[in-house]
DNA sequence: TTCTGTCGAACGAAAGTTACAGGATTTCAA
DNA sequence: TTGAAATCCTGTAACTTTCGTTCGACAGAA
């Protein structure tokens, strides 16, 4: 059973460079040199670079929302709170369980493409949902005017997403998997701890309408 | 005085397509035909493409710094979490009054390569280092232990940040320059008032050391 | 054989860059 | 003010390198 073995080095190396230098910064050949392949072996299992983009994103995603809606689904008649921080919890754990993919496809989702509209039609659109849903939930208690839950909402999703943009200042302290779990803990407690602040604080709108 | 006309449409044309499609993402050629300029131009004002990157991101990262230290050597004398107050507001206003290239950059950063380096050692180290004293400054006065401070500075500059990277969301909420001042302004103070939170809470550590 | 994987070599396209000619503009002495 | 030299800018066309991809040959496993 060596069968496939090239197919996961190419996906391996291609993680790596994507991360290191982005899709476009990557060449096939710096790929294969990597992997220690033929330069064809790309477009023998991949169909071209492009399909390599794609295959890994595809697969990302596919087990990010699986694991997301089963940890929805194991949580359904918890409270809105513990649920919400229970996804947190998934979500870094996720994130951080594949590190330079998260890093490589969380930048090149800043670009505007047709590649990144789709995705964004297929799968972001869905976890946004199920983000927005959890934390709206939570929030269903509080008469909060206008726009500001949609404030409030993105900046819970730049906490999921800011360690993963600002790893290059970060990546001294977390090294090997004893560092990857501390690192989850306490950052996770980090956003949970805020969380706590705007479910229990009362005039949050204050400020926030300028008075 | 028609001097340097090709070399703005350059810069403007260049600003607009590495927003959208990346460096590496986009040819001299793509830049040439929407500036309506000759291919050749790029090489004669800017010593190469690699030269108009160069080029761009000093002088923002220039003007930027100018920025924030032209307001914090004029709050010299005010209390630590004005002072931070206005330090956010500024960074965000300077952001948004560049957005383009603002979310290129920031995307740009999250690369490894020795121009990114580069850019860290002579103008993020800089960055880094007032955010931080102003953050820590207002942190003064509160007993926090170990790398908590850390973590809410990463928290902070996430939310500086956030904006930025997760523009796909947004763009379609900030349209015109009357977008801009409000969106800049209920940005800020949500910032503004989780900072408040940081500030006030007592216990902020409980969750933090997993007790 | 037949199928699957691997390899080197080569292809055309596109990349960034440059050489050079010609036009436009500025400079400056007469 | 004038005219010529110097400088700056633009355009064409080509160059070299590198890109992604494909082809055909070959070897081992089914």
């Amino acid at each position: 059973m060596k069968k496939n073995l090239s197919k996961q080095k190419v996906i391996h190396a291609a993680s790596s460079l994507f991360f290191q230098k982005g899709f476009h910064g990557t060449s096939v050949r710096d790929i294969a040199q990597r992997a220690k392949v033929n330069v064809s072996s790309v477009s023998y299992y991949f169909n071209g670079k492009q399909g390599l983009l794609e295959y890994a994103v595809t697969k990302y995603y596919e087990e990010y929302l699986e694991t997301i809606e089963a940890i929805l689904k194991a949580t359904e008649n918890w409270s809105a709170i513990d649920r919400l921080n229970e996804l947190i919890f998934t979500i870094i754990q996720y994130k951080q369980s594949k590190l330079q993919l998260t890093c490589f496809i969380q930048r090149e989702l800043t670009l505007d493409s047709i590649f990144v509209r789709e995705m964004t039609i297929t799968y972001l659109a869905k976890e946004n949902f199920h983000i927005r849903t959890a934390f709206f939930n939570v929030l269903a208690g509080k008469k909060l005017p206008g726009d500001e839950r949609d404030y409030l909402l993105m900046q819970l999703k730049g906490m999921l997403i800011t360690p993963y943009i600002l790893h290059n200042e970060w990546k001294d302290r977390v090294i090997g998997d004893y560092s990857h779990e501390v690192f989850v803990k306490k950052y996770v407690a980090t956003i949970q701890n805020w969380l706590k602040f705007i479910v229990e604080n009362e005039d949050v709108s204050d400020k926030f309408q300028g008075k």
